[in-house]
DNA sequence: AATAATTGTTTTATATACAAAACTTAAGGA
DNA sequence: TCCTTAAGTTTTGTATATAAAACAATTATT
């Protein structure tokens, strides 16, 4: 009864899709090539099907073997996709205006960034032309619990679903601040809703500091969300509430508005 | 009896997973999102089948769809793969640091590049600290033929494989220095490996420059590619030869004499 | 050195992914 | 308004992708 409702919700899966996609995505998280048996363990398939997905992706490019054949790793291929997505992304064109202006009146690095699952990904990563530089790229992720970032983007997540996402998951503590449980989570993303910002000293990384914002769609919805962030030497923490706090929330503001006028 | 034999070599293939993953490089190449039905007719494939790969990719978060669920575009989930594939390049850590430097001494922009097919990969831009700032991001890509970059890369290519790589490829002219045909490309990569290095004035574009050499692995064979390039006011013409030209190829000797040791 | 265990590859019987065709819905044109 | 065309979805018989099992080759263990 149970199967044949699961089977039905799976009727027009591609199985060998689907596997050779976490195929990609378990190499690109191990810190080492890996083989085919690693691989139809770690997928929990059999040796069998895990030779046909990395015979299949290896004469793709999307893996490459080393001399011996017997090691996997990503292939230049992977590239093609996610940079294609960074470029059709309207939302990075829109915002990076506001971006840099924020970059150049604060004297420091600015970030967009959007959810994906549990993760904070970074679409955008303006480097401040001050000698204390952010270590971020496009493309990176962070876990949404440990950041800023992540409590201002699930502003508008209603708790069940929060629960439902952290649920079983484990807290790594990054700093004291660090929520170390659901609870403490959305205590934090309270916290953010009700200001509109978060101001951070320390929270993520010892002698760092953030602030951060939200950017709206038409809907109202959080979309995405920004922030300045770098080590506490390149701020001026007497300015934080008549100077910086208003630039961001005004950049964030500036970007909701132009979106929507796109969208 | 061709048939058999391709068959044969074809035996492992999964058809799914060449699909999908074919169909995430359509909707990549697209300037708009796609239908199922204009995905159908790019794949050659049947409408119902399009839609099982759609479907698929869709709920994987792959591919995501408007509001209306009738239209296809990349999800952000395809990041997760290329941010990996550049942070466990080996090339790029032990490129960068002389990438720098060769930035540094000469304050324009350098870059490293693969080969990718039949273009060129670029893995990492160090941007110079100049006014006169190159606009290629990491995971971009060019056609090989039209850039010097691509001639010094195919340096230790055979000529058949040349024409074979580049037989049934329309060669635009960018300028009146890219080749237009493949005798023209091979004339161009001949040169470059005889002089061991390229300089380009408005080969790319008018006005912009750049200075290239190859990268060599422990078998000698043209692993990768540097440049340093920029709008032409951001350099000395007096000083190509006895400057700019020893410098990267310095720069490419001490990274590959680097990668030797490490692979 | 001999044997066992592990891994990569090939074969093969069977479960199932596939595309054709039917069906449904929406859009355009007369 | 009705008819035609096109696109999305579902069903279904059949070609084929799949995983078990067999085999080969390599690595580990005694």
């Amino acid at each position: 009864m149970l199967e044949t409702l699961h089977k039905n919700h799976e009727r027009y899966f591609v199985p060998g899709l689907d596997r050779g996609l976490r195929v990609l995505e378990i190499v690109a998280k191990s810190d080492r090539p890996l083989t085919i048996a690693e691989i139809a363990k770690k997928l929990d398939v059999s040796r069998s099907s895990a030779f046909r997905i990395t015979y299949t992706l290896s004469h793709l490019g999307f893996l490459i073997t080393d001399s011996s054949n017997k090691l996997y790793d990503l292939g230049p291929r992977v590239l093609s996709l996610g940079f294609s997505y960074l470029n059709g992304q309207d939302i990075i064109k829109i915002a990076k205006p506001h971006l840099e202006k924020l970059r150049d009146i604060t004297e420091i690095s600015s970030h967009l960034a959007i959810r994906e699952g549990s993760e904070v990904l970074y679409l955008d990563n303006i480097v401040s032309k001050s000698p204390f530089v952010s270590n971020i790229s496009r493309g990176e992720r962070r876990p949404i619990y440990a950041s800023p970032l992540g409590w201002v983007l699930l502003g508008d997540m209603l708790d069940p679903k929060i629960i439902e996402l952290f649920n079983n998951m484990n807290f790594q503590k990054m700093t004291d601040h660090t929520p170390g449980n659901v609870s403490a989570l959305i205590a934090r993303i309270r916290e953010a809703r009700t200001l509109g910002y978060v101001v951070s000293r320390g929270y993520v990384q010892h002698g760092g500091s953030t602030i951060t914002a939200p950017i709206f769609d038409e809907t109202n919805a959080v979309a995405a969300v920004i922030d300045i962030s770098g080590p506490d030497s390149g701020f001026n923490f007497d300015e934080i509430d008549n100077f910086y706090v208003p630039a961001v929330v005004d950049a964030a503001q500036n970007i909701s508005r132009d979106l929507g006028f796109s969208g």
